[in-house]
DNA sequence: CTGTTAGCGCGTTCAC
DNA sequence: GTGAACGCGCTAACAG
């Protein structure tokens, strides 16, 4: 390990040039309206000549708090975190707090490791925007003096606050409107190891029952999700039901792959074949034919969740509040017309 | 703000419990090999059992030193950066380094602060990506006393270490090769925000202008670069460049954009129109052509980088390492084969 | 508005 | 192999 520099201004350091006593520095940074004018711009500027920067460590060890957060995300590659982390970005610009981002790679034991290192941090709060370990993260979690935000199904029990999307209803609605366009045969097509997944393949499921038209074989998945993934799962759904005419996928990335399988097949979409994907990422407006998918808020989510965690840190609100930030059926050119009464 | 636990089990509390001094248990964490078996099982149980958590507050204010590094990203919103996290995350793994990622939205003042901010931490090292304000936030670097290192372009200077690529070379790999398959009036789609993309936009120039086919009004770029933005850009430059039979993108995302709008319009791809992507990402190879791209090496990049910052923070290695990561063109179906001779 | 006293929880140094 | 004393740099609580 390397030492930092031994050499680095303190707050006494700058003191002492001053003539002041060391709490006054400190004022002048904390509390500035405390301190006279014409001392407080002394102080400023030897601050500024001095190259004096505040001791992060030393700050938390004395005050007892800490003003990062941490976001736990299960894949950060996943496309869809990432306007949930513009949102969240957005909401701490012009703030004090900080945002500290770590991957927990769908793994419970990571998720426990990170839940753990952020409150022997003294974490200001947690985004927990991975669910895999819920039961046992939550063990954790209770201990926890921080606000705690989860982003998870509505259905889901949380620890703290949640800001959630209906995941199940959603899926629910998507499988609806693509019996309602006439498909019969729909896929789903989902991931292996993400609660979300699960939960939206419930919805289809449910749905399919309803119907009468639930089949097992019908749900695919693959661990991972992109757009190849979608590519091999249609590969393999058509060799087994040959008379496939729609797939429900779980997230836009699949649904690409999707689309262009079935463009390489030759198969007419929407005319023979629907696709219906989900998160409505950028990409689904402009491909060809546009990408018929539920739209879900995830910058105002993570816009929310950073409120939350913020405005609990600073004592403002109570800790349990549940948000559902609905969802919206963004109809497109990759299914047919709905027909007008079944 | 809000107090932590003040009943939190302290380093203190476990040695009292356990009939020795604090010294012993911080031992068992740190240095096992220092203290008797029998003791150190006694203790360890007894930590797991009060739930102790060092505070890394105090233990960084104590040792003078810190085990996370800051990451400083442009964007986190690029998808090629995800890649380059992933390796960034693999190192670290089964480290007791911890990566902290700050986003800053392609803005030199939002760079400066965070750098600021990581100093004022001890970081234990910075991995700059985003390189904007280079001359602005060198300054601040260079009093740095961690390790440094940013991943640029080969040809520029940088403070510290530098993992990179050659972008101009790679641009002008590119052009070179659309220009083999036969390909006249190209033009290049790029960001306005990006240092990589001007080096990118230079290796197309320069290659072009040998051609005698370089035209400045055949260089587009756009803000926000994303699919959609692919879409308006070739529409652009259709209207300007009906006879335009080629377009080099800076990134996949475009040329994702471009495929789809070129086959709205009817243009076959690739005999009467070719593309050429950058980065190689996933969806790359499945598009319908397949996209011709330039692949990188994101994913070790990252992991190079960080294995600079924690070998030189361990003190294992110098700081100035610069690493040429090299680039690959990928020719798949959005281009033409090559003509045997020119 | 300014200063004094005390101590946050841990690691370093040097003893035993 | 174990411990005592001290201090990291800063802020809380109380004085004045």
């Amino acid at each position: 390990m390397r030492r930092g520099r031994s050499d680095r201004t303190t707050l006494f350091d700058v003191a002492k040039k001053a003539g002041v006593s060391p709490i006054t520095v400190s004022r002048v940074l904390r509390e500035p309206g405390k301190v006279s004018p014409e001392l407080r711009g002394r102080i400023l500027e030897l601050i500024e000549v001095m190259g004096y920067v505040p001791d992060q460590a030393a700050r938390a060890l004395a005050s007892k708090h800490n003003s990062t957060f941490g976001v736990l995300i299960s894949a950060m590659t996943n496309p869809a975190f990432i306007s949930f982390m513009r949102g969240i970005e957005e909401r701490v610009r012009d703030t004090d707090f900080r945002v500290q981002y770590a991957n927990t790679h769908y793994c419970v034991e990571e998720e426990k490791r990170q839940v753990r290192l952020l409150l022997s941090q003294n974490t200001a709060g947690i985004i927990l925007a991975g669910m895999e370990g819920l039961e046992q993260v939550a063990e954790l979690l209770k201990q926890a003096t921080c606000p705690v935000v989860q982003v998870v199904d509505v259905n889901l029990e949380s620890v703290g606050a949640s800001v959630s999307i209906d995941h199940t209803e959603a899926a629910a609605t998507a499988t609806e409107y693509l019996l309602k366009c006439g498909y019969r045969r729909i896929a789903f097509f989902g991931g292996t190891s993400d609660e979300r997944g699960r939960r939206r393949s419930l919805g289809y499921s449910r749905v399919m029952k309803k119907a009468g038209l639930f089949q097992e074989s019908l749900i695919y998945s693959e661990n991972n999700i992109s757009a190849p993934a979608g590519v091999h799962l249609l590969h393999a759904a058509l060799q087994e039901h040959p008379d496939l005419d729609a797939v429900l996928c779980q997230i836009d990335e699949l649904a690409l792959g999707v689309l262009f399988e079935a463009q390489r097949i030759g198969k007419r979409v929407p005319e023979d074949f629907g696709i219906c994907g989900y998160n409505d990422l950028q990409f689904a407006a402009i491909t060809q034919p546009p990408l018929t998918t539920i739209r879900v808020p995830l910058f105002e989510m993570g816009y929310r969740a950073a409120d939350l965690v913020i405005r609990d840190a600073c004592g403002q609100t109570k800790t349990r509040s549940v948000v559902n930030m609905g969802f919206e059926l963004i109809a497109r050119g990759t299914t047919r017309p709905p027909r007008a009464v079944e």
